[in-house]
Parts: structure tokens; C-alpha cells; sequence
DNA sequence: ACTGGCACTCGGCCCCGTTGAGTGCCAGAT
DNA sequence: ATCTGGCACTCAACGGGGCCGAGTGCCAGT
């Protein structure tokens, strides 16, 4: 028994269940793709997928469903990345041309690949602790009071106020910035802590209370900011999956409330830029079973930004939602580095 | 025909029905609201209502149910808004007390919301229109470039990039700093504009090149971020209305999308403070049939800073809901006053 | 190693009778 | 006048029975 053909039929199991939602038989497959063989045969061959556990029957009398098994194959060995179409991708284009800042261009992102792919999108902010920093800047506010702002190498801004113990003059401050900005500046945000513990020790003992207010409020803002945001978009595209997902969909949106959630969805460690796809149970939620997420990191050549990426039923159009996702990742890196 | 009784058999119809989520026929109705008749007195009752277009019979040989006019007749004349529980307020309280900046105060706002009423929460940043400026600082990130940070009195902070055509120096930049200060903190920002036009005219010809490229773009700064944001939550809440209710989820879920729509359904122009409830087809959207809206003002005492509310069925509990609402909405304007 | 044939299983569908909640109406009671 | 009890009627929901057909597994034959 030839293996390349039970992959060939694998391959058509998964590409019509997809295509009709239905679990596929023997018969309607030798009709639709001519592999040269009857149905009988086929059947031979299912029987040998279901043993090795890559599809199912989900009744005795019914066609074969793929397992998340099955799609793993199939995605690992039988699905090519399927390019877009010019006009596609000219649509990309020309819509994320349009942003004006970092906030609008993630909203669009989100909003563009939950169009293309009809799934739901998730796109994460471009990663704080990858990003650099472009400028410091103190203002004072109150005597007892400055407003620390700090400014992205990828555009975001951060502010902070800042209380101090004893009030502070614009001499005194106008100090602490320069040496806060050369210090800092270039720098990769979780690098600055290191670069500013010491600027304390620079100045006149009398001064070093507001000094430390300073450095110490920009030190935690570094930290705490470097928190990830998330932009979310498409769930109307939840409801499109007929009667048998919607008992899946509650949890499936409650999850996408959590921040926390989706950051993990997105891939954690996992840095790469490298385009994922995580099948049902591989997913790091027991509540997210029946569901895939397909990611890929964003940015330039040099460095990822950060990852973004689609959620949706198992069985979706691998190839055509791998292809736009990927598309879409580097039509957001390019547009990004530019400004 | 009494027609006190006529609006008790009503309210009664109301809450069964929101209670059970099903049509509530006449024996029912006279044995668990004790209103001293019998069933054939209120199905007379009930014949009236009906004629008056307050309930209808999905079948004919089924229960009846509340129409939006019903609802909109309980709701005016019928319902009384219930305050909340101890517990409750404290839990909210406490809740609200945790947030650190104006975007976590509008996120857990939103959290708070979906979780006490169990519906979908929407959240309105605090209006920029109706703030006031509380400082505006330059800063010369180089030669031709500055950045411009406006301060709300709201916790709001917005950045601009400003692209001089010439040079400027420091000097001048503190000068147009203190002139802008003067004219515009505690300004509305729809005042500012008028305040710092003629500013230009006080600096010597040389000068107002750079001084029109900051003025104007904080200008067109201020008309453009007057744009209201919009937070969303409790999104998974559509999921508990039954199987009647998800053909509506589509569109609900859609519509949720569009942060224009959502503006609308905060009440658009009605500035008030007001508790408002807008009912089924009351609403501005055609997709938003079966789903009211219950929507107020938030702010101070003196000025209302923007609305906030939920969206559910028309078949909610009003009264729980409205004082829900009602309740968070102090919470948020005291928590936003204090800071 | 593949194919055609065959018996078998079982979910989906349609038809149909039963059930029961709920209604409208009317004649009688208060 | 107003309410009540009784009564006939309607109709959605439920459940059982029978049919159909897609799909399977197995086996004997090429």
C-alpha cells in the first residue's frame, strides 16, 4: 500500500471536510479528486489513517473527519504557504498606507486581517522590550511635581508624574534630563535600568531625593509598561461557525477578554519571526480546544517587533490563511519602518 | 376595568418574563403574582394590552410576551431603579480604587461593568471637548522638530510631532512655551483655538513661521483628538442569551466593532447626565433589534465628563441593570475627580 | 495490490398522533 | 358593571415509527 497516496488521501479529507464542513466518505472522494483508485480502496486506506490516529469517524455510519492530528500532518507536510493574489495585496497595501500613528496603524492591521482571513485577529503592540529609547523629557508640573515622558524608537509614548519629596528647580531638572537622555538614549528599554542606578551618585547629596524620585519612577515605568498590549478584532467572525462551534464560542470570547490570555495565544517565548500554527489541543488553553491560532512575528529585517495573528475553527483554509497572515505581518513590518 | 390593574398585570408580564425567559400565560401569572383575581379576569386584562400594543403572542396558543412599547411603559412608569447592595458597592469601590492612570480606570471600569450587570459594557474615555487644558509643554527633539504634549485636566495625554519649516532655537521655544501656558491652561480645548490664534502676531516677523507650524498643529491636535475612544467589554456575555437570540449576535458583534456606532449608541448628542434607556427599535441602529441600551453620564458635579452603559436584551432586568449602571458611573466620577 | 459486491449500521427526515398550555368567548354569579 | 367558571378550540412541542441513503467493513475475485 502505496504511503504516498494515504497522504494524497489525507490531504483530500482535510481540503473537502474544509471546503463542505462535512465529514467526507469514500465515495464522494474518488469522484472529486481523481486519484486513480475506487472507493473501495480508499476505505483501505482510511482505515490505516484512523488507525494511526490522524482522522475519525464521529459516528459509526458517517464519512471521516481529519484529527487535530490529521491538520498537523497536513500543515507540516501537505499544505504549501498560498501566496495573494496581486490585487490582494495591493489592497493590503494601500489600506495600511492610510495610518497615521502607531495606535491607528495596529487598529488597522487588526481590522485588515480579520477582513482577509475572516477569523478573528490579534495583533500584539510592537514590543516595548525590543524597542529603544528615542528621548526623555521632564517637565515640571508643581514644585513637588514633574511629568516624566518617555518616546519609542517604534513610536509609543509613555508618561508618567512623578511626586517628589522636596521640591525640585528647572535648573536642577533641565540637569537630570541631559544626563538622563545621554545615558538612556539608543538604548533598549530594559537596558536603561542599568544605565541610570548610578545617575543618582552624580549629584549634590541635597539633591539626590529628587533625583531618585526621577530615576526610580522611570526605572519601574520601564518595567511595568513593558507590559504587552494587545489589539483584538473580528470576533463577529466567531458566529460564522454554524451550530456546532457556538457552544465553543463562550469561552472562546472570554478568553480573548484576558490580555494575559491573548499574549500567550500569540506565541510567549517564542521570539522568532517564524509563522506558527498551534492545532486544537496544542494550544496552551484546555478551553480553546476546536481551535487553531496561526502567528507570525512582524518588524524589520534586523529585529521582530512583536507577533501577530489569527484565531479560528480547526478546520479553516491552512494555506490561504497562512498566506495572508504571512502577507500581512510584512506589509505592517515595512510600513513601520518606514515611519 | 381597573387600569391600575391593567399596569400591575403588565409589570407582573415583565418580570415573569424577564425572570424565565419565556411567554407567561394567564393561570401562571395569577398564581405567582398574588393580584386577587382570577386567570379569565386577566386574560381580559391581557386582551386590552394587547389591543394597546403592550405584549403580543409569539403563537397563538402561547403565553404573551412584553413588546418594546412595553417594556418602554415599565420601564417609565413601572420600574423603580434598585439601589445596590452594600457588598456591592464596596466591591465596586474597592475595585475602582486599584487603578493607577486614566486607562486602566476606563478598563476596569469596563470590567466592572459586564461583570455587575452581566452584559456587554461600554465605556466612554472622558470627553477631550469638555476638558481643559492643564499644560502644554514643547520640547526640541532637534533643529526643525519639536514635540508638542497637551495635558488634560482628565488624566488624558496627547503627543504630537511638529515639523518646522526653519530652525528653532531654545529661547524661542520657552517664550512660545509660557505665551501657549498662558493662553490655554484651563481652557477648554474647544476654546483653545480661539485663545492662541493671534498668538503669532506676538513674535517678530522671523519668528512665525515656526511659531504658525506649533500653533497650528496644536490646534489641529486638539479638533482631531476631540475624537471620543470608546472602550468594550463583556463581549462573551452575548453567548448566555439562549438559541433565540445568537441570529442577533452577528450583527450585535458587528455592530460592536465600529467605534462610530458605538458613539452613537452612547447617546450621541445627549449630553446630559440623564439615565437613559433606549429600547429595541428606540435604538439608532436597525441590527439592534431585541437590544436596549441603558446608558449615563459620568463626571462631576459641576460638568459630565462622558457616558457609559451596557447593551443587552430587551428582555433584561431593568431595574437591577439601571442601578448598576447608575452606581458605577458615581464610582468613576468621584474615583476620576479625586485624581 | 486493487476492485466490485454485499450485508450492515445508523443518523436524518418525514409523518402523525398525543399532550398540554393557553386562549377567547359566553353565560351566570356578585 | 365586573368578575368568574366552564368550555371548545388552537397549536407548538414531543415522541415513536418507518424509510432512506450515505458510509462502512469484509471478502472473494481479478
Amino acid at each position: 500500500m502505496s504511503d504516498e497516496r494515504r497522504l494524497a488521501v489525507l490531504r483530500a479529507i482535510v481540503e473537502d471536510y474544509v471546503a463542505t464542513q462535512e465529514p467526507v466518505g469514500s465515495k464522494a472522494l474518488a469522484e472529486r479528486h481523481h486519484l486513480g483508485v475506487s472507493p473501495a480502496t480508499i476505505r483501505n486506506d482510511m482505515a490505516a489513517l484512523e488507525e494511526e490516529g490522524f482522522i475519525a469517524q464521529p459516528h459509526t455510519s458517517a464519512g471521516r473527519i481529519p484529527t487535530d492530528q490529521g491538520y498537523r500532518l497536513f500543515v507540516d507536510r501537505l499544505a504549501a504557504v498560498r501566496p495573494l493574489s496581486m490585487a490582494e495585496k495591493r489592497a493590503i497595501s494601500t489600506f495600511l498606507e492610510g495610518a497615521v500613528d502607531l495606535d491607528d496603524i495596529v487598529g488597522r492591521t487588526v481590522r485588515l486581517l480579520a477582513q482577509v482571513t475572516r477569523q478573528v485577529a490579534v495583533v500584539q503592540y510592537p514590543s516595548l522590550t525590543r524597542s529603544t529609547v528615542r528621548h526623555v523629557e521632564l517637565l515640571l508640573l508643581a514644585p513637588t511635581r514633574a511629568m516624566l515622558v518617555v518616546i519609542t524608537n517604534t513610536g509609543r509614548v509613555e508618561q508618567r508624574i512623578v511626586e517628589c519629596p522636596v521640591p525640585i528647580d528647572e535648573d536642577l531638572l533641565a540637569d537630570l534630563r541631559s544626563k538622563i537622555n545621554t545615558a538612556a538614549v539608543g538604548q533598549k528599554l530594559a537596558e536603561v535600568a542599568d544605565s541610570v542606578v548610578e545617575l543618582p551618585d552624580t549629584f549634590e547629596v541635597a539633591q539626590r531625593p529628587a533625583v531618585l524620585a526621577v530615576v526610580s519612577t522611570l526605572v519601574e515605568s520601564l518595567v511595568e509598561e513593558t507590559e504587552e498590549r494587545v489589539a483584538l478584532g473580528g470576533t463577529a467572525n466567531l458566529t460564522r461557525f454554524g451550530q456546532d462551534f457556538p457552544l465553543t464560542v463562550q469561552p472562546v470570547l472570554e478568553a480573548l477578554e484576558e490580555q494575559v490570555v491573548l499574549m500567550r495565544l500569540l506565541g510567549e517565548a517564542s521570539m522568532t519571526d517564524a509563522l506558527t500554527v498551534r492545532i486544537g489541543h496544542e494550544n496552551p488553553l484546555e478551553s480553546l480546544i476546536g481551535t487553531s491560532v496561526v502567528t507570525v512575528g512582524y518588524g524589520t529585517a534586523e529585529e521582530t517587533f512583536a507577533r501577530l495573528g489569527i484565531l479560528g475553527p480547526t478546520r479553516m483554509d491552512y494555506p490561504g490563511t497562512m498566506g495572508a497572515v504571512r502577507a500581512v505581518a510584512r506589509y505592517v513590518g515595512r510600513i513601520l519602518a518606514e515611519s
